[in-house]
DNA sequence: CTGAAAGCGCTTACAG
DNA sequence: CTGAAAGCGCTTACAG
């Protein structure tokens, strides 16, 4: 009871081999006649392609590889790296191509994960997540010329091919939806430092206030844990007459831990202070009230890159593709603040 | 520029193909002397395996692959998912295996993942996850002889392995903990009927409930996500004077949400309502009053299904193996219900 | 349109 | 202790 292979097809049909590998794989060679013959004996006594075989000769891995370097604990909070690998995953399947993934403790150890997958040819390519300032990865891909798909940008992403999105203009819209509200005092908590998009919505968090004449925008960093953000929002709010007024959330995660300090403090939402979460999820909608947030189809955003990927590993020509930029979603967190009300 | 293979080291070291696969792998049949030689050049030149080529000469192909049936939207949402993943990688890092994931939309489309893999030999084994009552996934798998590990059990796996932990003392620690504060109308709203655990728990707590002489004790069926939740929480909060005091959650999220509405309904927890989340996870301590959780180590849980189908490739006979009883964790969400503290 | 053969990069008996 | 050879299951020029 042996796995059938190509040679069992080729007795049963009486052909050789090599036609039988033209009958499956849809290549002329081979008339109608007998490629139908072939086809239903494959079918009928359950022939599968063995993978290392075709991998072997000169055919692609059809598997690519997704590393993901952080703490667990973050990890598994954050609807994020789900929703993306399920995007991810339901494009590759549709080319029969397998998804690799592997937790790693640092940069240095995701890099030698690449190299050995790519020495290995246990994947065709690999996607990168989590791009940082000056991101040691992204020479040391281009050095092994590895396909690879960055999952940020557009900047820093050197000659790969990278999926972004907006990070600026979401943060422009939310910070002039809070002014148009009255809110004058608004704080920003921050994502990991050295992120490149946590540098992007900073440097675009400055900025727009800056034109808007909002002298007390305040950006304090955080590590996206719940812990950090209860911390960060208690300082925030004990302040006293100088507290900010809304605070924008660098992730679901912390929007609910400050929203719970808030409570815990005696403060009301969305009369005392508004919240928004950026990256929506359905955790925003769980408490009460539901959050304010910047929504976008992140499941979505890992097909797009899939299918960069896969275009990259055909060896087409591909660059950056801008996917949507999120959206803002109000909900019940959001309103004029207190001190606006009560001046009118 | 091409990619160094054993005969570039055999050429270099002047010995033969054979010799060079004997040094590499450890095997005898070479001397000390060449072995070193050997694995110095292999280092210097940046050699590594073609997992291909040892997967086609007999090998492994030193991969593992988890289906995961359930819609992204809860998948996302629930911690357990990546947390077990996490917990299984590591293990499998330490001995270099890869873990294959694909998402599934059915059963029938989950056992021919199973059946291509393994016709593919591209994975060794696999990891079975959300185990069902009569699940027509266990028979597949026993059929094709393809390792697995089922997560759950330790009924209904069949010939398979199976990693599992103890539902029913876990619920009955729960329910004694609540009757001890006084509680006499204690809900349940559990998980997707059909499957096992969910079924596990729910025959635990009826006959916990009628061994302690709880009357009222109901069952409510869910599907996990934060918008049942709430629909179920409402409908057992709005039966007046014979409400529940208390309601166990089958997992975070609903339990979250139920929080939310016994708030949006003025109802004070744990005051007037006693909340316990099964499957404790960061989320629980991040709401407010932070939840009463079960608690237990899903990475550890993961780690040791790993280490089960690992020894099953190689060979071991092994069987089930019971893991850590879930604990309950006391938080601010449970307390003894108001009619008591009133009659005391 | 079809067949026979070489080759992908390893592992593993089998001789020396 | 070492070398030469066959074989894993495919794909792909190369002849007919």
């Amino acid at each position: 009871m042996k796995r059938p292979t190509i040679a069992d097809i080729a007795r049963r049909a009486g052909v050789s081999k090599g036609a039988v590998s033209y009958a499956l794989n849809g290549q002329p060679g081979v008339s109608e006649a007998t490629r139908r013959r072939i086809l239903d004996i494959a079918e009928e006594i359950g022939w599968n392609p063995n993978s290392a075989a075709r991998a072997l000769s000169g055919a692609n891995a059809k598997a690519v590889g997704l590393a993901l370097c952080r703490p667990a604990r973050t990890l598994g909070i954050e609807p994020f790296y789900m929703e993306l690998i399920s995007g991810v995953e339901a494009e590759l399947a549709d080319r029969s191509y397998a998804l690799t993934l592997q937790f790693v403790a640092d940069q240095a150890a995701e890099v030698a994960v690449y190299r050995r997958w790519w020495g290995e040819r246990r994947v065709d390519g690999v996607f990168l997540c989590d791009l940082r300032v000056d991101d040691r990865r992204v020479p040391a891909l281009e050095e092994m010329e590895l396909p690879a798909v960055v999952i940020g940008g557009p900047t820093g992403v050197g000659r790969l091919a990278s999926v972004w999105s907006d990070e600026a203009a979401a943060l422009a819209e939310t910070v002039e939806y809070l002014t148009a509200l009255g809110h004058r005092r608004i704080a920003r908590v921050g994502g990991l430092p050295g992120l490149l998009h946590t540098e992007q919505r900073g440097e675009a968090f400055t900025a727009v206030c800056r034109g808007l004449g909002l002298a007390d925008a305040v950006t304090v960093p955080s590590d996206y844990t719940g812990e950090e953000g209860s911390r960060v929002t208690r300082r925030l709010l004990s302040a006293g007459a100088n507290r900010p007024t809304a605070v924008i959330y660098d992730n679901d995660v912390m929007a609910i831990a400050g929203l719970a300090v808030a409570q815990e403090m005696g403060l009301s939402v969305p009369g005392d202070l508004s919240i928004v979460a950026w990256d929506d999820s359905p955790l925003c909608q769980l408490v009460h009230p539901p959050l304010t947030a910047l929504s976008r189809d992140i499941p979505a955003y890992g097909a797009n890159a899939a299918r960069q990927l896969l275009a990259a590993i055909a060896g087409e020509q591909i660059t950056s593709y801008q996917d949507e930029t999120p959206h803002l979603t109000p909900r019940g967190s959001t309103a004029p603040p207190a001190t606006a009300r009560g001046a009118a």
